[in-house]
RNA sequence: GGGCUGUUAGCUCAGCGGUAGAGCAGCGGACUUUUAAUCCGUUGGCCGGGGGUUCAAAUCCCCCACGGCCCA
């Protein structure tokens, strides 16, 4: 909506036309509107940290003013006094407005307040009644007018539509809401400052690709116009990481968003955040302690226990954590034998049986994974690695010493969910062209989610690799894990939604 | 892509063939220690959009838009 056409607001509501006179009341008064003058020494948090215990006697005996600003989240009006709450980035602090307490000028303001609206004010700190720790307001200014009216006090904004398209909305009504964001960057912080102690490299690769390589996805599409080149959204920075490693980064990371172009879920976002890291003189085996002492380290500082509660089940990331093959797991989980392992004709048959979509040219591996996916996968809830990949869907990984059909990879598995995927990083050239040409038949019979040949990733390995092992750990699923939230738009600000006409302006439109 | 489900006042919801409702917010009034303050009064709706059925549609049917959950 756009309240601001040739200079003057429209009014589409008589709520927004009771708003507007105060603002020309407050106007034609003299009062500044948007000052930006004031500094706000405290913050709620502070003082209620400070001071939450403290007698009103002790209190009585301060002498420094104190000073905050924020929303104004509630009223409650006695005519010539007010208990009022305020809102800021930590939290809430009752004030006291009293008539003979505040200028005249300043009582004039309050009385054209609205919930919803931006305030300063300073006093002094006491103890009501009730013995809630209060700021009796001594100064009290209007910091910006809140033109539309709050979501409901008691029940907030329970519509999900309009919180994830009015996120604002969403943060100012629901301090659950703001507190699963304030722990997501904690996490991060957790994970960088865990890189850091192991003495790895925060690196940032490209976005935009001219080829869209280092994993199985279908890529997004964009043009570069003046080099007249198409280029593709990243789906991984797999190549570029490896090829620094080759460079002599022995160990990197980098935090940030991938981007697919693929259905959208409770688990899936087309843009998602990534922590991928490369280890030189390090195998799979290596990381999968490295992460076990990741999460741990990530779960002792968030819960202050290696055991959480997620959707009503415990988990529990104790190490070591379970490990399973993926052809055990297909025994033990999903039933098949292993005459059906070995044979692509009664695997196909298995697959279909369980209801997987797969075509007669799959290769052997590709369908054990499609019945895993369908089947194992959301059994898995306690944390899992589940290890021994087919080589067929691992085009990147490295072959295993004592069985050239499968790779040393793992994935882990928390709540039936994909929570990381790693490998020994394939560093022969020779092989990679191989398993490239591979991945171009597929692409032929109809995959056009295999990987593309790449020349210039080759020609980097060519200079040699240091034997390296890597991984890629989904961030916004980690954090869904360790805030309790049943769907990854609950912890991506700004989930991807269909734009939409006439719903408040989001940015999302 | 398929199934189920939702969209009614600024917000939270009820109403499910017969004149559109409640609570909160708002507005007017009373009130200088409240905690979802209280008390009195009161404004506010293209019932998501379009088509149909019917004497009559928020309500039944169809299409569309935008969500949610589950499945692929």
């Amino acid at each position: 909506m756009n309240f601001y056409k040739s200079g003057e607001i429209m009014e589409d509501n008589d709520l927004l036309k009771v708003r507007l006179e105060k603002i020309a009341a407050l106007k034609s008064a003299g009062i500044d509107l948007y000052p930006n003058d004031v500094r706000p020494k405290n913050t709620t948090a502070e003082i209620l940290a400070e001071f939450g215990n403290s007698e009103a006697e002790s209190l009585a005996e301060l002498t420094q003013p104190f000073s905050i600003a924020g929303r104004l989240m509630a009223v409650r009006n006695f005519g010539k006094a007010a208990f009022v709450k305020i809102q800021d980035r930590k939290g809430q602090i009752q004030s006291y407005i009293a008539k003979d307490i505040l200028s005249e000028n300043a009582f004039f303001v309050f009385k054209k307040l609205d919930i919803g609206d931006i305030v300063y004010i300073s006093g002094k700190l006491f103890r009501t009644k009730t013995n809630e720790l209060t700021i009796e307001a001594h100064d009290l200014r209007l910091l910006s007018k809140s033109l539309h009216p709050l979501p409901e006090k008691w029940h907030g904004l329970t519509d999900v539509e309009t919180r994830y398209r009015q996120r604002h909305l969403d943060l100012i009504a629901s301090p659950a809401v703001k507190e699963i964001f304030y722990r997501r960057s904690r996490i991060i912080q957790l994970i960088r400052q865990f890189m850091d102690k192991q003495d790895f490299l925060e690196v940032e690769t490209p976005m935009m690709q001219p080829r869209a390589g280092g994993a199985v996805a279908r890529p997004f599409k964009t043009h570069h116009n003046s080099l007249d080149m198409d280029l593709y959204l990243r789906i991984a920075p797999e190549l570029y990481l490896k090829r620094l490693v080759t460079g002599g980064m022995e160990r990197v990371y980098e935090i940030n968003r991938n981007f697919r172009n693929e259905g959208i879920s409770t688990f899936h976002n087309p843009e998602f955040t990534m922590l991928e890291f490369y280890r030189s003189y390090a195998t799979y085996e290596d990381l999968m302690s490295y992460t076990e002492e990741l999460f741990a380290f990530i779960a002792s500082n968030i819960f202050g226990s290696l055991k959480f509660t997620y959707q009503e089940t415990e988990i529990d990331l104790t190490p070591p954590w379970r490990r399973i093959s993926v052809k055990d797991a297909l025994l033990q989980m999903a039933g098949m034998d292993k005459s059906a392992l070995e044979n692509h004709t009664r695997a196909l048959a298995f697959a279909r049986g369980v209801g997987c979509d797969v075509k007669d040219t799959d290769p052997l591996g590709k369908v054990l994974m499609a019945i895993f996916d369908q089947v194992v996968e959301k059994k898995l809830i306690q944390p899992t690695f589940v290890i021994d990949y087919p080589v067929a869907v691992s085009p990147l990984s490295r072959r295993s010493n004592t069985d050239p059909n499968i790779v040393d990879r793992f994935e882990l598995y928390i709540y039936g969910r994909e929570i990381a995927n790693a490998f020994s990083e394939l560093n022969d050239p020779a092989d990679q062209r191989e398993r490239f040409l591979q991945q171009l038949k597929e692409r032929e019979t109809g995959d056009d989610e295999a990987h593309e040949m790449d020349e210039d990733y080759i020609h980097a390995l060519e200079y040699g690799m240091p034997p390296t092992a890597g991984e890629g750990i989904g961030i916004d699923r980690l954090v869904m894990l360790f805030t309790d939230s049943a769907s990854i738009r609950d912890v991506i600000l700004f989930p991807l939604l269909r734009t939409k006409q006439d719903c408040g302006g989001s940015s999302n439109n």
